[in-house]
DNA sequence: AATCTTTCCTGCCGGC
DNA sequence: TGCCGGCAGGAAAGAT
């Protein structure tokens, strides 16, 4: 269940690893994820040192001189470095293998990854191209929120998880940031008033930034370790809390379904 | 058997 | 009537 704050770690865990380093093979060994992997990668990276690494949205993007890689780890996936010549694992559909004795492997059990390249300006892939601003950039604030969802009558918890408003915000921080913000997940967007907008801006990306923060000290060694093993397992207000008492003001954390997910909320907290 | 996860796509709706 | 933004629902795989 890779979110934002997930995938922040995973960039700044394998990033040093990668960085300078030059590709000496490419391994697919299935390459039917969300869109299948481009069968020619070896033959376009083998030789080619990675110049750097960067996150947009859910997207880890490996820059080389001449194009760049796009990951994604969908729902399952996860990325490891590990010493050449380790054993692949049943869902271990992808490797990059480096000079120095190193790979990236990717594993994802359920497929709704993404390995993909794009030659050009990586922003224009059509994937990216029309993805809001991030969350933790300043372009996204309470103004921003209030004047983007005047229009908007859908509830407020699936608008704040549309990526073309803004990315990241999967349904775990979705159901926190509306917590923390007082608000009811299924209050309509263009109801909020501005001051309620700036909260919900603001919980937002206290929210995922706790998270990067915890992720960073739980996960430090996660680039040898097996993955996403005790990162998930920092406590939540409301996600997942169903029946339990609120952490604030002991009434049961109720559940509902909006849009085929589920969502947690206090009714006594959130209005 | 239902549920959970991400995100793109299709089809439909109402407003102008 | 045609266009468009917005919105709901469906789809993918596998573990539990």
């Amino acid at each position: 269940m890779p979110e934002l704050p997930e995938v922040e770690t995973t960039l700044r865990g394998i990033t040093p690893h990668l960085v300078d380093h030059q590709i000496v093979a490419v391994v697919i060994r299935n390459p039917k994820l969300r869109w299948p992997i481009p069968n020619n990668l070896d033959a376009l990276l083998h030789g080619q040192v990675v110049r750097g690494l960067q996150r947009r949205a859910k997207y880890i993007l490996i820059t080389f001189d001449h194009g760049t890689l796009i990951l994604h780890l969908g729902m399952s996936g996860s990325l490891r470095i590990l010493p050449v010549g380790t054993l692949p694992q049943k869902h271990d559909h992808f490797d990059l293998v480096l000079e120095d004795g190193e790979l990236l492997r990717l594993r994802d059990p359920r497929r709704f990854g993404a390995v993909l390249w794009h030659t050009g300006e990586v922003a224009q892939h059509p994937l990216l191209a029309a993805l809001g601003p991030e969350p933790l950039q300043q372009d996204f604030d309470g103004e921003y929120l209030h004047r983007t969802t005047r229009t908007r009558s859908a509830v407020i918890k699936q608008v704040i998880m549309d990526s073309h408003l803004v990315v990241g915000v999967g349904n775990i921080y979705a159901n926190e940031a509306l917590f923390r913000a007082k608000i009811r997940p299924q209050l309509a967007a263009h109801k909020l008033s501005l001051p309620r907008c700036q909260k919900l801006a603001q919980c937002i990306k206290e929210v995922l930034l706790e998270a990067i923060e915890q992720g960073g000290s739980t996960l430090r060694d996660f680039v040898h370790s097996d993955g996403s093993s005790g990162y998930f397992q920092q406590s939540y207000f409301v996600y997942g809390r169903t029946g339990k008492p609120c952490r604030v003001c002991g009434t049961p954390i109720k559940q509902v379904r909006q849009g085929q997910r589920s969502t947690f909320y206090c009714l006594q907290c959130q209005k």
